[in-house]
DNA sequence: CGGGCGAACCTTGTATACGTGGTGGGGAAG
DNA sequence: CTTCCCCACCACGTATACAAGGTTCGCCCG
């Protein structure tokens, strides 16, 4: 892997996991040393994760970590509905026999995370759930879908879903992956489409209602 | 203007015109020396163009002008239908005087461009279609709309289409100008969506034809 | 004592130099 | 004559050096 992907992936993972909360300043010359590398690909790291939106960049004064506020997570859920959908309608008459296999395994594989004793496992459910959404993308085959989402899905807060999802909010979850494979199997779009919208509104409401409810408890948003 | 900017401006308005042709190889030193600055903004430029799509790099093997085939110009026009949509009923709530009258402006600005003695100057035509679709996206006031529609307008072909408009498509084109900003104006988030579908589907059926009709006659797309 | 101005420092933007992987051409062997 | 391998060249990736704009702290003036 080049300099500047790594750089590029561990900034990444930096921002989304929250340890570079939000607003927080973004040194070039800082994040070389600390990730051992001249400044020129930490540069094109910081370039790159401004194009999806998770850095802003002001001439001559450097990058910050983006924040985001409650309308604006409106209208990235909104967004995403829209082009995830599309995905789903799209892979519904594209999918693989293989590809649909993979999906079940990934299924349940989250539903065994879900169930893990001593509580389920967060972390692991939602790079599961990362890597099923990503499937659905595949097998779109569309050049842009993947992309245009991930301005959308690679947010701090978003990531971080399932970490506020209650035990009934995870198992709808669990149940719209396994419809969602359902419609694909059967080649339905508006099916398929159907159900991804209704997954990524119940994914809107919880986030809703843990904002509105807690609004002082997430320093990494909401402030900009 | 940043050289940076400047190579960014530069490239991508040689892609988009066509000087670059698809699939043509972009040397940075080449461009370096074109442009009268270093490797390292024009980098900059190419990473950023790729990150839009417009052109596709290979690490350790350059960067060549990105081409598009049929199948990927109609999932551009349907995601554009989506998203350019949503940006309208957005618009549609929270439009501002100010704005509508610039929309009034622009609408009177093409028609009056369509209607040049000679023949309508379809470049000029391109350029305002530009600024009354940008228009829409600011009024939609949304941090993303415009950002996600960048992958998607920004397109040799596309942005060429208006070259291709028949004279009655040329004035179905003018009619969906103004209805949009009735529908603006009327704050109905409905009617500017379907306005603006139908609108972005004409622009699709017209490309479509074209491609349809003289394949071999577009040498800066198709083949791969 | 407060506000505004200036200079030093710090960070970004750009240029240039160096290392490395990929590509193509030429030579030798079959 | 053809094919395969090796070497040289060339472009990309990264590091480093230099230029220029911004910020901040301190000083001077009101």
């Amino acid at each position: 892997m080049s300099s500047a992907e790594a750089a590029y992936a561990a900034l990444r993972e930096g921002i989304v996991s929250g340890q570079h909360a939000g607003g927080a300043r973004l040194e070039e010359e800082t994040l070389a040393a600390a990730l051992g590398v001249s400044r020129t690909p930490v540069r094109e790291a910081l370039r790159r994760l401004h194009a999806e939106g998770l850095v802003q960049v002001e001439p001559r004064r450097g990058a910050r970590v983006s924040t985001w506020g409650a309308e604006e997570l409106d209208e990235i859920f909104e967004l995403r509905a829209l082009v995830e959908g599309y995905g789903a309608a799209r892979a519904a008459t594209r999918v693989t026999e293989a590809q649909l296999a993979q999906l079940e395994d990934l299924c349940e594989a989250m539903e065994e995370a879900a169930c893990a004793p001593g509580g389920a496992d967060h972390a692991l459910i939602g790079r599961l759930n990362n890597e099923l959404h990503a499937a659905v993308h595949r097998a779109a085959s569309s050049r842009y879908v993947a992309g245009l989402l991930t301005s959308l899905v690679q947010i701090p807060l978003v990531v971080r879903t399932f970490q506020r999802y209650q035990p009934e909010e995870l198992a709808r979850s669990m149940g719209h992956h396994r419809e969602l494979v359902a419609a694909l199997r059967a080649g339905r779009p508006e099916w398929a489409e159907a159900v991804m919208h209704a997954h990524v509104e119940a994914a809107r409401a919880t986030l809703r209602r843990d904002l509105g409810a807690e609004p002082a408890g997430e320093p990494a948003a909401m402030e900009r």
